[in-house]
DNA sequence: TTTTGAGTTGTTCGA
DNA sequence: GTCGAACAACTCAAA
């Protein structure tokens, strides 16, 4: 942290994915260091970074947002929106109310980084101090180098620096806080980022935006999922993963909070137990490899990291990326995760996996096609992770991936889904399939369909594509490459 | 500089 | 039904 002597007046703590009280190093510094505080959040809908959050994500913003600001009240904080270009609305303000000093804790999508420095330096023009916080991540990107000082591609290797990680302290949540009194501001609901139609009935039900939630997603997988992780992890209908990816993006629980969590947890568990929360730590280094490559390669939501990728043959099938968005593929368990994410806002990982597969590699559809909608329905939406996962699973990204690994959408749900509760949930016409049918319905006899009260092919739809004859296709169009 | 070992999450085929 | 091998070649990390 940075060694504050000076003593501020007035100081801006400028909120951005840092939605919290506790462990937030710019809020922690400038509550120590500025005799009161106006505690500002900008919406900026037309990008001074390119990628404006999706409606998903706004509509999470919002809640969020929402209950920042309750939390902030009960210690005398007041938060001020603002809507507008970060830039024009920092100077104004500085202007008009004196400030000295702006706090913010780093984040690392390239668009953002650029205009940070751009700010900094108009800032300083004005004499107004700039400091910034590592409050995100378990590490800055620029410390996870090799040796040589340059940056790691590959997973593993980059993970093993983490073996031995050190962290700072928690920072408690501050006590007291002095708000600047009568800055105005615009309210919550003018930057209207809620949704004019209400389609988030469903993500409403499945979640609790805030930092409350946040520990209580925690809490909840600590004690209900974690010490099974490693197995269940993988089965969508189970509670086996943590839920916790929209907390991190919106920053409403520090990451390095779940971390010290989960190590403690593993102290006292047995040798599945310790497996369970290594493999979920793994799962953070994860997120944290994908910071690392957005800030050495900014050019990779857009761009395939291998050079070869360029100029790849995709299908532009607006029909077949309707029945991939709308859950009408055919396929029950890529439909069930489509629909999933539709209702909920959210997927299970391992469905993730099996629908991006089937986009890239069975209707041969980019994966930057896959990846906006992903950005678009998403709660936990995050430019860095989103981008580096599409180009895993298209062969194009930082690590070897094997150019046959195309997954078998039938095979996958038979495994990871054998009772098919998972696919009755979300793709509710095949509630009464039997089981031995649930991920291949097309195979099933006439009179199964009629049992269920279905038309063949009209209640649900046949396959888009044959899969087998995909997967031929895609082997070759890769090995022409 | 050269060498060596390794690389998140899979599927198919044939024994 | 289960099991092991094959499925390419290449790049990266580290010694």
């Amino acid at each position: 942290m940075h060694p504050l002597s000076m003593k501020y007046k007035t100081g801006i703590v400028w909120l951005r994915r840092d939605l919290r009280l506790k462990d937030n190093p710019a809020l922690t510094a400038a509550v120590e260091s500025c005799e009161r505080l106006i505690l500002l959040y900008i919406w900026s809908p037309d990008g001074d970074a390119e990628w404006s959050p999706g409606g998903a994500s706004r509509y999470w913003l919002h809640h969020s947002l929402a209950a920042l600001q309750t939390a902030l009240a009960q210690v005398g904080g007041e938060l001020v929106f603002r809507r507008g270009a970060a830039d024009a609305v920092l100077s104004e303000l500085v202007r008009s109310t004196h400030a000295a000093a702006v706090f913010v804790n780093r984040l690392y999508e390239p668009g953002v980084v650029a205009r940070d420095a751009q700010l900094q330096k108009h800032l300083a023009r004005d004499g107004v101090a700039w400091h910034d916080f590592a409050g995100h991540l378990l590490k800055e990107p620029r410390n996870s180098v090799k040796a040589d000082g340059s940056p790691y591609q590959v997973y593993s290797a980059f993970a093993r620096q983490y073996a031995d990680l050190s962290l700072d302290p928690e920072l408690a949540a501050p006590a007291q806080i002095q708000a600047v009194p009568g800055v105005v501001g615009d309210s919550l609901d003018s930057l209207n980022l809620r949704p004019p139609v209400d389609w988030a009935a469903g993500i409403a039900e499945a979640w609790q935006p805030g930092e409350n939630g946040a520990q209580h997603a925690l809490d909840t997988f600590i004690t209900r999922g974690l010490a099974a992780y490693g197995t269940g992890r993988d089965f969508p209908a189970k509670n086996g993963v943590s839920r916790l990816s929209p907390h991190l993006h919106f920053g409403e629980i520090s990451v390095r909070h779940v971390w010290r969590q989960v190590s403690g947890f593993e102290a006292a568990q047995g040798a599945a137990g310790r497996e369970s929360a290594r493999v979920f730590r793994n799962e953070l280094l994860w997120r944290e490899f994908s910071h690392h490559l957005l800030t050495f390669y900014p050019a990779m939501p857009t761009q395939p990291l291998k050079p070869k990728f360029h100029g790849f043959p995709w299908e532009h099938s607006e029909e077949w990326l309707m029945a991939w968005q709308k859950g009408r593929t055919g396929y029950p368990i890529v439909d069930a995760g489509m629909r999933q994410l539709w209702q909920t806002g959210w997927m299970h990982n391992r469905v993730r996996m099996i629908v991006a597969s089937f986009l890239v590699k069975d209707l041969r559809i980019s994966w930057q096609t896959g990846q906006e909608w992903f950005w678009d329905t998403l709660v936990d939406a995050d430019l860095a992770q989103n981008a580096m996962n599409w180009q895993w699973v298209a062969g194009c990204g930082a690590d070897a991936a094997p150019y046959f690994r195309i997954f078998n959408p039938v095979l996958q749900g038979r495994k990871f889904d054998p009772d098919g509760s998972y696919v009755r949930q979300y793709v509710p016409e095949l509630a009464n399939m039997p089981a031995r049918w649930i991920h291949a319905p097309w195979e099933a006899p006439a009179e199964v369909w009629k049992g269920c009260g279905l038309r063949r092919g009209v209640d649900y739809p046949l396959p888009v594509v044959d899969h087998s004859a995909a997967r031929k296709g895609a082997l070759e169009a890769y090995s022409r490459m």
